[in-house]
DNA sequence: TACTACATACATTCGCGTTTGTTTGCCATT
DNA sequence: AATGGCAAACAAACGCGAATGTATGTAGTA
């Protein structure tokens, strides 16, 4: 069986990418090898090689999988210019850890982004686009906190440090959810994890 | 020359340790070789097989060299039952971190824990440890959050939930930070940023 | 027929764990 | 106080597997 039609080779795509997802989880990206990916994925090397250039291209594949639809949405709340923005960015902040919780996909992928890959050699370049994205938010997140003191809320701390505190808040949640599941009971905890952290910026 | 003095073999253990830390931060764990520790340590395999048993024993050897103090300070800031304890545990927060920023070798061990291993195959005991350190942890700190509420103070909130905020705030805070340090001014802003943190337990 | 979508084969590199060899510090014995 | 033996503290060599990238083969499709 060779050659098959565009959407079967679409499906061979997704195939691969739900065996890199696996295998990254259980090995770790460095000691994941292709060959173990390949065969999770029913086909060979050769199919991994012909859909991504090598590890670090399947992996930045992998990830915008479950990275672009937050995106958008995280776009679509900033956007937003009236009063409930604050409240708008917290129920944001409540939703992605639902989602976290429930999606097994979005769990996979960022217990690999946070437990499972060491970005050094082949994944600089990721990081450094992980970076970005990282800049990105922060400064979206620092305009929205200064709107609200323009607005005459939150005059007492620095728009900045306010971004700084509910972002990192919510990867070091992300991080330690993720690292002991089990001692989580998310989705109920979620809500008054998340009326805590932003007790700091009310 | 072999067969050194005890004082003598104590430092090439020291000196394997401070290349382990050069090469794991250069290279990831996974992808750094014992022959590349070993040259820079300026010996061969033969002595890192010494000293060691393997990569992740040197792996916990490196780790251990930096937690065990931290650990003490930790256990005495815990010990104290008088009525500042959350003061003292701020207090120990804000220290930590500007210990992160002024001490090198904190940052570069905590730069390979939290940017530069996976944590499977061979470190899965490190892991381990590493949770129950963890578990360890917030346990004493939701112990200090109780205490504080039989005596009137913090009333509505779960000395759970405010164990896990202050807990996962300040994992936040060091992935962050040692993900892209350039963008902190840390000793200058830790104590501002502690400050914002624990807003949510006051 | 040309190209796509793979499978198969090949060459090379790299790192690990172990084993063996060597020299010297240290301790008991006389 | 001298000495002999043992083990510490490494160095050097061996054997092995495993993974990567590329090059080539091949069948179906448009």
């Amino acid at each position: 069986m060779v050659r098959r039609t565009k959407a079967e080779a679409e499906q061979t795509r997704e195939q691969i990418l739900d065996a890199a997802e696996a295998v990254f989880l259980e090995r770790g990206v460095a000691r994941a090898s292709l060959e173990e990916i390949a065969q999770v994925a029913g086909v060979t090397r050769g199919a991994v090689y012909w859909h991504f250039r090598n590890k670090a291209d399947l992996f930045d594949a992998m990830y915008c999988r479950v990275h672009l639809p937050m995106q958008d949405l995280f776009d679509q709340v900033m956007t937003l210019a009236d009063g409930g923005a604050v409240e708008a960015l917290k129920a944001f902040c409540a939703q992605s850890l639902q989602c976290l919780a429930t999606n097994s996909r979005r769990q996979r992928v960022y217990t690999i982004l946070f437990h499972r890959c060491e970005f050094v050699d082949g994944l600089r370049e990721s990081n450094n686009r992980l970076v970005a994205i990282r800049d990105s938010w922060l400064g979206s997140m620092e305009d929205l906190f200064r709107r609200e003191q323009s607005l005459g809320r939150l005059t007492d701390v620095c728009p900045r440090l306010a971004a700084i505190t509910i972002h990192t808040a919510m990867i070091g949640i992300y991080f330690d959810y993720l690292r002991s599941p089990h001692t989580y009971d998310l989705p109920a905890e979620a809500p008054r994890l998340i009326d805590l952290v932003f007790r700091c910026v009310d």
